[in-house]
Parts: C-alpha cells; structure tokens; sequence
DNA sequence: TTGTACGCGTTATCAG
DNA sequence: CTGATAACGCGTACAA
C-alpha cells in the first residue's frame, strides 16, 4: 500500500481511504491511486485491515455435515445475501460432534470471524462459553430454540412433525410408523420423535415404541426400515419418514417389491427434496424453507454486525404440508 | 497474550512458543501458562498471527454451484484432510461466472489464503494473473487440464464421456442421443460433448447434430429432453445424459409413460449418484472419485504449503463405467 | 530455555 | 480533503 502511495504522490492513508471511503477523497487523488493501483497490481491485505479495524468481513458457518443437499439450500441463501454485503463464508463440519462443534467455534472465533451460524441447538458448555463471553453474534438454524444463545432463525421439527402425524391420521391411518434419524447428540431427531408421539396422543391411536425406528441417512436405511415396519406390523398403514432421503429409500423398495402406495402403505416423508414430487408415486411431504432459512439468518446477523440492530430475536419461518400421491 | 505472560509470570514470546512449539519450552513454564490461558479464557487472534508470519491457515475453494449434491464430496474430501492439519476452508460460488470467479480469487487472495482449489479450469487473463504473480499453490479439479494453472487432480471429461458412448456402441445401440449441460462458459460440458462426438467417429455411427441437446441441470429437463429425443427420433436406441440428475428425471418420465427400459430407449448416466443404483431400472454410469479428488487435491495443496514438494503436478484419478439394467 | 526489539500492513485518531 | 503517528496482536531474529 505504501507503493501505491508513493507511485500517487499521496500518503497511504489517503490510498486506504480511497479504498473504503471513496466520497472523502478528492477526484483528483482517486484517479492516480486507481491508476497506481492497477500498475503495481496492489492487493489490500485484509488479514492486516481486520487486525487494525478489529472487524473482519467473514461470517463462520458449523453444520452437521456438508454431504447434505439439505444444507446446500441453506449455505445458498447465506452465501447469496453476505456477498452482497460484501462478506464471505468460512465453513466448518462437525460430523455431528459436539466436541467437534466446540473446536471448531474456537477456530472460528481464533480467526475473529464477526458472525457465527450454527444448525445445531446443543452445544458444549465450554462453546457456549465462548459465544457468549465473546458477544459475536450467532445464529441457530437447525431448530427453534426455546432459549436461544443469541438469534434463532428456523421451524419448530417438533410442530412440523406433529403436524404430518396429524395430517396422516385425518386421513385415515390408524397404524402409523415413524422412521426417524439417530437422536443421539441429535437435538433435531428427538424433537421430531416427541411430536410424533404427542399427535398419536392427540388423535387417540396407540403408541407403540416398536413402530417407532431410527435409521442412518441413506436410500439403503429407509428401505431396510420400511421392510422391517411392514413385515413385522401386518396392520400398520402408514410410515413417516422424517429424515433426509429415508423416504425415497422406502418408495424405491415398494416398487421393486410391488408394494402399492398408498393402498399397502402409505408413505410420508420430511423435507420437499425436488425428487419427491417426480417419483411414482408423488410422495407427501413437508416443505421447510430451506433457502429462506439461510437467507434471513444472513440478513439478521449482519444487521446485528453493522449495528443496525441488537438484543435477541426468535424468527420461526415455519412449514408446510404438501399432500401428494402417496398418502 | 501479554496477560496471559503476566498472570504466567513469563514474557509474551514464551507463551507463543507454548501453544506453536511446546517442546521449547520448560514444562513448568507450560504448566503456569496453561493455568494462565484457562483462568483469562485466552484466544489466540490467528490475524495477528498470520500477518506477522506471512502464512495463514486457510484454504480457499471457488465451485460452480454450492447446491451440487456431487460437489458436495469432493468438499468434504478436501476439508476432511484440511482439518486433520489444523487448516480450515473458505468457500466461494461463482454461479458458473467466470467474472465471479475472478472477484471471488481477489477476495481470497486479499485474505490471505494459502491456497486455491478452483473447480473450473478456465478463467479470466487477471484470474490468471492474480494467481500466478502471487505465486499461490493452486489446484483445480473440474477437468484434466491439459495446461494446468499449477497443479491439476481430476479426471478427463473428454475420456469418461467417449468411453461411456463406445460402450453404449459396443452394446449394440446404433443412435446415441447425448443430453448435456450448457457449454456456454463450462469447458467440462464441452469437454463432454467432444468426447461423444469421437467416439460416435470411432465407432461409425452418424453424428447427427439434432441428436445433442443442452439441457439445464435437474429433474424436469432431464425428462423434457427425453420425450424430446424419443418422439423426433423414432429410430433412437439410447440417450446419455450427461450431467447431474437429468438421467434420473429421464428414468422417472420412462416410468409414467411406461416406456420400457432399455428395450425401448437405454439410458445412462454420468456420475455415480447413490440414487442410480436404487432406481428401477438401475442406471449404467460413469463413476467419478469425487471424494477421492477432494482428498488428493487437499493433499497436493497441503504438501506445496509445507513446502513437502514443490512444482507442477496434474493427476488423473480416472473414472469407471459401471454397467447395470438401464443399456 | 527465555527474553528483547522490531516489523507485518492496515486503520483510528487527531491535527493540519 | 490530507497526513503523521500510534496502535492492532503476534512471530522472527537475534541475544542472553
């Protein structure tokens, strides 16, 4: 920067100005630092800006896994609204480990990220620690938190659950099963466990624990589930799929195996992959607005970041339920 | 730092030496400092810490499209073996823009990174500049580039997409329809058209330009594409779809129309979704290391910033074809 | 094994 | 509108 400043004629000071606050710089000085600028091939070192600033333009991202399409639509919308402003996005995977999640928001904050979007609701004491003794704004997007760290932008899975179990039950189906992920260290499965749970409550049907499985992601998973359901519950009518693509997984099987959805089974799944409603049959399912999760958390943090905003926030962005072919 | 040296009873250059190079230092000294850091809750501000040593601890990687299942491997292939050495990942998206992609490399160079994995391997003259006059370790991965920037881990586009189509020949199908990506800006969808031209040469079968469409990635083109090619060719035998999930979308249309796969139109794939092996039928593919290229690619990166190796490198990781029901 | 002095490239502050 | 000076928090190089 001192180059460019000598190849100017001015001081670096007016070239960092010139850089970030164009109005208070004259024309004339502009025009030569642009013109140095592009002779020397200066690159500002924004690792010694946020240092001086004590602000930096990156926002730390920790999800569960990255081999999600699921996430994708959320890192989308984040990504889309920070470059916008200008900002730019770190992402961490903590396989869903909490320990894993604790390291890597040490990291982050090591590298003085000015934000922090997190899925999960579950954290180490230590990394909660963290957060708050470091007053960086944080968003939680897996689940609406009931105490949220700092902001939460996301949709109640325990609501949406319930609600699926409910939509099934009006239909008709007395026998539903639940596929679900494994709840351990899982805050997202679990929720959605107990809303199932409390639907069967509420429509009067029999909760039997046994009709209630977990399985890891996967087509393979949820056709093993489906076939296990099915065989070993002659009456069972129905299964909710609340997890990733267990529910393709299972129509998939009922295909090879001539299995009629929704006549022998009825199938319901989590999550509006683009898959479900072009696959024979079209399969039921509750659309979470993905995209506009990660869009809005972006929009929150930096309103925090800028100071345009502050003091907590809850935004539930809530779901819907599509009825297709399969139920 | 400094408090932490006070409350240790060291100086600060000690309590540096303990968290880089523990060995250095007295266990007792290690002790105290330990006690110190716990009891302040210090974090070390890596900023501070790459400006003064010139390294930073961060990778930057630039893809087309985040919302890509397939990418989604390579991504954790790199950051897998990033955060084994304490690196982490910074990630960009140029929305198959090479102007994007441009900004998005002064970006990561202005922070710093130590290195560039870039998926495409074509860019703008300053793209090009920027990363060789900063002399950056840079890796790209979307194709086998005959004059890679610096190092290059992929597999050839040109070799996977002529090998699948003389196996479609060699099977006996005598008009070949190709559906790929838009080429426009995307040397790998070029890439692709090319080598199904050379292998329809190679095998004596017509080129016939109609027979090649471009179709934009996703279930719905895939299945417009299809219908497309069938009704204006009744005499078509096979379609490869080249790209993403057209072939799947193509497979659900052959379902509701009840078209019969592979007697009535064959149909294959390129990469090795999960999903083309559970369809019905199951879908002959090429399958592409994608993880594998992401772990190498993060390794190559790895070994130019620790200065293990040094110079050009291109690696091909190769590809499979994998034959199943659908030819 | 430990400490001192200095510099990394930028921005904040205040004076001109 | 512009410039001088002092941080920012750490690592390098050398010295003790």
């Amino acid at each position: 920067m001192m180059d460019v400043a000598r190849h100017a004629g001015v001081s670096s000071m007016t070239v960092s100005r010139a850089l970030r606050e164009p109005d208070k710089v004259s024309e004339e000085s502009r025009r030569r630092i642009r013109a140095a600028i592009s002779e020397i091939g200066y690159l500002p070192n924004r690792l010694a800006g946020s240092l001086a600033s004590n602000r930096s333009s990156v926002v730390g991202l920790i999800l569960p896994s990255i081999q999600n399409s699921l996430f994708a639509n959320t890192i989308q919308g984040i990504s889309d609204v920070l470059r916008s402003s200008g900002f730019h996005l770190m992402i961490g995977d903590s396989g869903y480990s909490l320990a894993e999640e604790e390291a890597l928001i040490s990291m982050l904050l090591a590298q003085r990220v000015s934000g922090l979007v997190l899925h999960n609701t579950r954290h180490t004491a230590r990394a909660r620690w963290l957060i708050q003794e470091g007053r960086i704004p944080t968003v939680e997007t897996g689940n609406l938190a009931r105490q949220p760290l700092d902001m939460s932008v996301s949709y109640s899975n325990y609501a949406a659950t319930k609600a699926m179990t409910l939509h099934l039950a009006r239909r008709g189906y007395r026998m539903i099963g639940l596929v679900s992920l494994p709840t351990k260290d899982n805050d997202r499965a679990k929720q959605r466990r107990r809303g199932y749970c409390a639907a069967l409550e509420e429509a009067g049907l029999t909760a039997d624990p046994a009709l209630a499985l977990e399985a890891a992601p996967g087509l393979a998973t949820g056709a093993e589930a489906l076939v296990h359901l099915v065989e070993a519950h002659p009456k069972l009518d129905a299964v909710f799929f609340a997890g990733d693509v267990l529910a393709v997984g299972a129509i998939l099987e009922c295909q090879r195996r001539g299995w009629a959805v929704p006549s022998r089974v009825a199938i319901a799944s989590f999550d509006d992959l683009d898959l479900l409603q072009h696959i024979v049959p079209a399969v039921t399912t509750i659309r979470i607005p993905r995209y506009e999760i990660g869009r809005r958390s972006a929009e929150v943090l930096l309103d925090r970041i800028t100071g345009k905003a502050d003091g907590a926030l809850c935004i539930d962005l809530g779901f819907e339920i599509i009825q297709r072919q399969s139920t």
